[in-house]
DNA sequence: AAGACGAAAGTGGTTGA
DNA sequence: TCAACAACTTTCGTCTT
């Protein structure tokens, strides 16, 4: 592969950190999260050299559930080994080749219409593979209880997705989902509610401080603001402020505090745009936050040194 | 003039009888 | 199945910078 140097579009640093499990690549200088959705070129498995390389490679490629044959399958019988076969063994190619066509049911050829779907809005939102992997199976799985009658392929996929999401803490939005995949929110919501009980798939409650990272990149606040807004967090989690309330907007409550006590301030509009919620959202959060940590003080503060 | 604040009414989803 | 309920949104008027 050529080598490029990626460089960070903000400050021109080369210090980037590439996050594989969530996808994202921060830059060190100046904390901008560069891509959010990086595809992973790396060979996933060492390249043995000439000797004895052969035979150690047996272990072909990884096997996968983004297939909807999870990559075992074998085509019998491309048209190349017809010539070398004669007589019998010719019989039994064709007995199994009918077999093999025949064994396509109708759940093999929902897994691959749904798997591409799958990959599609996967990539549309730049999730990481380990997130691609472990949706494919779950819908898998949900195929295979027969969960998706009466309810729409895409819609399955997306529920799938999403609960994916939420296992590997790299947390979309049920908006974000809904944009990608054209389905809409309450729809999602309920097949992943649906699929994830019927799997009997424990989620955890989302954590707010995995959206901060997204956020804050996406409204430019230094890596210094990031980290407050998590301290915070943790505090409004000891202090009880978190359970019951949705995540996305005690992040974005965080995120405007610790911008403004960072004097990066922005104005409600523009936190409560990037994290999906309404400024009135905010405000409420961001005084719980002001009554519950006493963080008048610090704002005064920060006032006081301009 | 723009942003912050808060009250009031409406929406969609959960829960418990 | 229905009613109560909590969280969140929408809308709008007022105050602050």
């Amino acid at each position: 592969m050529a080598d490029y140097v990626k460089k960070c579009p903000e400050c021109g640093g080369i210090n980037l950190f590439w996050n594989k499990e969530k996808g994202e690549v921060i830059c060190k200088d100046c904390g901008l999260v560069v891509e959010d959705k990086m595809i992973d070129f790396g060979q996933e498995w060492r390249e043995f050299d000439s000797e004895g390389g052969e035979s150690r490679r047996r272990a072909g490629a990884p096997m996968t559930y983004t297939q909807y044959d999870q990559g075992l399958g074998t085509e019998v019988g491309g048209k190349a080994d017809l010539g070398r076969l004669s007589g019998k063994s010719r019989n039994k190619f064709f007995r199994l080749r009918k077999w093999q066509y025949r064994i396509s049911t109708a759940i093999e050829r929902n897994l691959k219409l749904a798997l591409a779907e799958l990959k599609r809005v996967a990539s549309y939102l730049k999730l990481p593979r380990s997130v691609e992997e472990e949706s494919a199976r779950i819908y898998t799985m949900a195929v295979q209880r027969g969960l998706v009658r009466g309810r729409s392929m895409e819609s399955v996929v997306s529920g799938a997705l999403y609960a994916a999401c939420r296992r590997h803490e790299v947390p979309r939005t049920l908006d974000e989902l809904s944009e990608a995949s054209g389905i809409e929110k309450k729809e999602i919501g309920r097949t992943y509610r649906f699929v994830t009980r019927e799997l009997g798939i424990s989620i955890l409650p989302s954590n707010p401080a995995d959206y901060i990272p997204r956020f804050a990149s996406a409204l430019k606040l230094s890596p210094e603001t990031q980290s407050k807004s998590i301290e915070i967090l943790e505090r409004a989690q000891k202090a009880e402020l978190t359970s019951g309330r949705g995540p996305t907007g005690i992040a974005a409550a965080a995120l405007y505090v610790s911008a403004l006590l960072h004097g990066e301030k922005r104005t409600q509009r523009e936190v409560a745009d990037v994290a999906g919620v309404t400024e009135v959202t905010i405000r409420n959060r961001y005084k719980e936050l002001l009554d519950r940590l006493n963080l008048e003080k610090e704002i005064r503060k920060s006032k006081k040194r301009k």
